[in-house]
DNA sequence: CGCGATTTTGAGAGCCGTCAAGATACGTGG
DNA sequence: CCACGTATCTTGACGGCTCTCAAAATCGCG
């Protein structure tokens, strides 16, 4: 299933007019952090569905930002299984653990068509120093990860199948949404349910189950990918959501 | 249970003469580090058992790093349940998320006695701009918790209650021999079977007979807090753990 | 000695996993 | 256009891991 890592192709995209920095949900860049992006950046990445982007256990030179596409990260067990850490979407940061501890402790594999911008691992001392507001942004990805995986904890740790599932979809709408991959109670998923049981510690056969119930019972609709809400509020209920507005976020 | 927070307290601890610093875990500072942490550090807190230390969904002032003592970071369920994500050891910073998004999503709660170090959030921006290499220590931090994080999302998500319970304590044992809080196959623990169980998504009930078994098959002893392993390689093998040893860290 | 916190044990129910098989969808080659 | 293979989704049966309820035993402490 995996496959070859390509090499970085030139640069096709000019940071100054990345596609990423159109979106309302991205903060604005000052013109010497965007030179140094824009120095920092060495090429782009496109790599096809199933395609291991960087290794648990490896130490990539490489960093990645995605641009475009879905990724995911996860562990993998001795026994076969795995644990589908979280997803990556535009404007997600791959491969810090390898800049700041020399090695993966997971994998990130590509799950649709993924556009990248890669970044060479040792220039990120250089934006340490002489780009504080950048490093910042840095550990704010970081942070935000940590939150994420807080979260899908606690989904994992104290909720029913049906529950972990609402929250999931939920999530992924929220982070969807203010980048137009959702809208409107609708969200395009280019994950197969083997995935989201993955993602969320259950069986193949449970989850399907489970979206079976959470369907019939008119909360939502799966169709060939494309997930619509029927019933939010309950949805956010038994997924036990509240619905805050997230702050605008920053991108490397 | 939970109890009020006191006030700072002047400074006991030198940064220069830091307890922390004097175990071999911890990675030396340059002598310009050293002045701006000593600057950077407003006073001391000492907290007792059950007091909570940060509130999901506050905005505190402090950041802390712990300095002796066990605190955990938990989040809270409507329904009363809690997920417990990860205890805090001596070196481990709290708050970091107050600091980068104005917001806890979590709580923090002191397990035992607890003495904090105590720095003012709106300092850490100087820390940013005027000294990348504990920015960057910043970053491995947030780091760091997120790959603790995953393991424990793993651990739940995948394995059995024994096998996770082996998981733990395993895990806990390797963050405290460094710092001698742990050997000879002994680890002390403060925490009760409830706490263990709020960790692992499991029941207080079946955690407590998944000890029992363990224990009755001889592989670890689990007497008034003190832990010992029987046949560790047996527990690593359930646990799916691998014995690497962790490179120095770094702490604020 | 008495009380609360913690640990332990038993019984029964149910959520979820495994095994198995069929149905559906989709791409590929004939 | 059809046949076929693979991936994905669906369903049923069954077992067991884990949960809840309940209560007793033990520990720590005043």
């Amino acid at each position: 299933m995996t496959k070859m890592l390509n090499e970085p192709m030139p640069v096709k995209t000019e940071c100054s007019a990345c596609p990423l920095r159109l979106m309302s949900r991205f903060r604005e860049f000052e013109d010497a952090e965007l030179e140094f992006i824009s120095e920092f950046k060495a090429g782009e990445l496109a790599v096809q569905p199933g395609t291991g982007i960087l290794e648990e256990g490896s130490n990539s030179p490489h960093l990645f930002t995605v641009l475009s596409g879905w990724a995911f990260r996860y562990k993998s067990l001795s026994d076969g299984s795995r644990q589908i850490l979280n997803f990556a979407l535009p404007g997600d940061f791959l491969g810090l653990q390898a800049s700041v501890f020399d090695m993966m402790d997971h994998s990130v594999e590509a799950l649709t068509d993924v556009t990248l911008c890669v970044f060479p691992r040792d220039k990120v001392w250089t934006l340490f120093r002489q780009h504080p507001s950048l490093a910042h942004d840095l550990t704010w990805l970081a942070t935000a990860e940590e939150r994420v995986l807080g979260a899908h904890l606690t989904a994992v740790g104290q909720r029913s199948a049906p529950a972990r599932i609402a929250f999931l979809l939920l999530h992924l709408y929220e982070r969807c949404e203010p980048m137009n991959l959702a809208g409107g109670d609708k969200l395009l998923v280019p994950f197969t349910q083997a995935h989201l049981a993955d993602v969320l510690g259950l069986s193949l056969v449970h989850t399907n189950k489970s979206i079976r119930k959470l369907t019939s019972n008119e909360l939502l609709r799966w169709d060939k990918g494309l997930v619509t809400f029927l019933d939010r509020p309950k949805l956010m209920d038994m997924a036990e959501m509240s619905d805050a507005t997230p702050a605008k976020r920053p991108f490397i």
